[in-house]
DNA sequence: CTGTTAATTAGCGGATGTGTTAAATAAACC
DNA sequence: GGTTTATTTAACACATCCGCTAATTAACAG
């Protein structure tokens, strides 16, 4: 089980619940309580998700008294952000990615002249 | 299963393995051998691996004879550069209120003369 | 001490993910 | 037709994920 800090951050997000507990996180901390309200879901699912975006360093829990107020954590969504900087040329300059396709396209098969 | 298009993105980033194979194809298309080369695993993982890709909608393979040429689509990972949006804000804020914290941590602490 | 509230852990079942080897498919080569 | 090459599918094993309910821990309130 060699699992990278990246591969588990992707692995936290790619669940509609815990991209909507980030985003309630977003606006503010809550508590576990708090986080679960909105989700037709067990509380113990729900605290389950929380120590999945624990584990990947999304959330931070603090304690006061019986309540574990949550925090968001965004230092791994920008490692993320960093992982997607040489893709997002990608998308986001189209003639340049025309150009560099035609480029590596055209040495590897010279065409034979006629 | 409702699995929604971005909870199947970020599942296939999810992997190392399949990572390196999407940073293969941003240099150029290859076929399914020339992707498992780097990797040591068998033949019908990367073929499994490339299927995950595929159903993500990052990969779309071709036909050429026995070949299947595969090519990076880089759809999906606008979408979660999209989704990303929002949080980068949230992060720069996050470095800015820290730099203006040590702008006004400075002058606070001035070095006792002695 | 007792009861209440917040949250986690335990244990179960079912689905999914990931790797293997062996067999199957498909198209080229001779 | 028969062989080689590229790739996929089948069948299996093992681990993890994800939901549930029931039980447990922890801290406050009276």
């Amino acid at each position: 089980m060699i699992e990278d800090q990246l591969s588990v951050t992707f692995a936290a997000l790619a669940d509609p619940t815990r991209r909507a507990i980030l985003a309630r996180l977003a606006q503010g901390d809550a508590t576990v309580n708090e986080l679960a309200a909105p989700h037709a879901m067990s509380l113990p699912a729900i605290s389950r998700h929380l120590k999945v975006l624990e584990r990947a360093g999304l959330v931070v829990k603090g304690r006061d008294a019986q309540w574990r107020p949550c925090r968001l954590e965004p230092a791994p969504l920008r490692e993320v952000d960093d992982w997607m900087a040489p893709y997002r040329t990608f998308f986001t300059e189209r003639l340049d990615r025309l150009a560099e396709h035609l480029k590596t396209m055209l040495p590897t098969e010279p065409e034979e002249q006629r």
